[in-house]
DNA sequence: AAACCTCCCTGGGGGC
DNA sequence: TGCCCCCAGGGAGGTT
């Protein structure tokens, strides 16, 4: 389940690798991914300058276009050789080669994603941001542009579940179901709590657990990243040490109550319901 | 505008 | 053991 923490680690795995190399074939074997894939013939011969992301976006730059890449709740991307066998769900493939060197070996940033939520999309203009799919994204989560006070003033008026607005792109990007039960937890906040209930000082709270929570996970994230070059394995995501998600009737590991599940929003919410008061008093985990 | 629901897809797990 | 059903997830797009 690529959140924000897994994108950014193969972004990281990636791009010293593939920054400066020039494509030199495009594969697609099946098309249908989340939006049919866009992968034009003007991008052969392309170096790729940059790769960058945006939310869980990750932006393969390029002087002809950027190609923008989502892996959904399934996708993976690594790096193979040409007599790497195929597996199911590899669905499409970039070459690339280091063209000078000699005795180099094509390479390939190959795409898998057995459900098929990923997509892959060409943004023929010069700026990214203006593509439909990014130009209404909120804040980085990670950036200075997130705090407290940009939190508290985006839950004023807001009536939806704390949880939700988390959730919600158009406020900030890249916090999924798993880190947003996750940062509530450490902000000790109640997931259901109406949004526009929280202090300032809860804001805050949250602001920061959000932080802590995707920048420690990115940390951990570091310790696999020869998974996503030179493996014919699936990129080894790394196992957080998970509070509440997916912990439901276990005891919390703070107080050892048990741990409550709550539908909101469609989405199964794990939470402690000694810890999480819904005042933003942190935990110490 | 905000809130809420639906859909896309497959693998894995639980129940029988 | 095998089958079926349900669930998980991000996020666009629709409806209320």
């Amino acid at each position: 389940m690529p959140e924000l923490p897994e994108v950014e680690t193969t972004r990281r795995g990636i791009e010293p690798w593939a920054r400066g190399q020039t494509i030199t074939g495009i594969e697609v074997r099946n098309p249908s991914l989340r939006w049919p894939v866009e992968a034009p013939d003007v991008l052969l011969g392309q170096r790729i300058d940059a790769v960058n992301r945006r939310g869980k976006y990750l932006l393969f730059h390029s002087s002809a276009g950027h190609l923008i890449v989502h892996l959904g709740m399934s996708g993976s991307l690594r790096v193979v050789s040409q007599d790497t066998a195929l597996l199911k769900h590899d669905h499409f493939d970039l070459r690339l080669s280091v063209d000078a060197r000699q005795g180099a070996k094509d390479q390939f940033l190959r795409l898998n994603d057995p459900r098929r939520f990923g997509c892959v999309l060409f943004h023929a203009g010069d700026n990214v941001d203006d593509h439909w799919l990014l130009k209404n994204l909120g804040v980085e989560p990670l950036s200075n542009d997130f705090h407290g006070d940009y939190l508290f003033a985006r839950t004023r008026g807001r009536k939806v579940a704390i949880k939700n607005l988390i959730m919600d792109s158009k406020v900030v990007v890249g916090v999924g179901n798993i880190y947003a039960a996750e940062a509530l937890f450490l902000a000790g906040i109640r997931p259901a709590v109406a949004a526009q209930r929280l202090t300032r000082a809860a804001a805050e709270n949250l602001a920061d657990a959000i932080k802590r929570v995707l920048s420690d996970a990115i940390r951990q994230g570091g310790t696999t990243l020869r998974d996503f070059v030179g493996s014919d394995g699936k990129p080894g995501y790394f196992k957080q040490r998970l509070n509440v998600y997916g912990r439901e009737n276990k005891p919390c590991r703070v107080c050892e109550c048990l741990l409550k599940l709550k539908t909101i929003g469609q989405r199964s919410s794990v939470y402690c319901p000694n810890c999480q008061t819904g005042q933003g008093f942190s935990p110490v985990v």
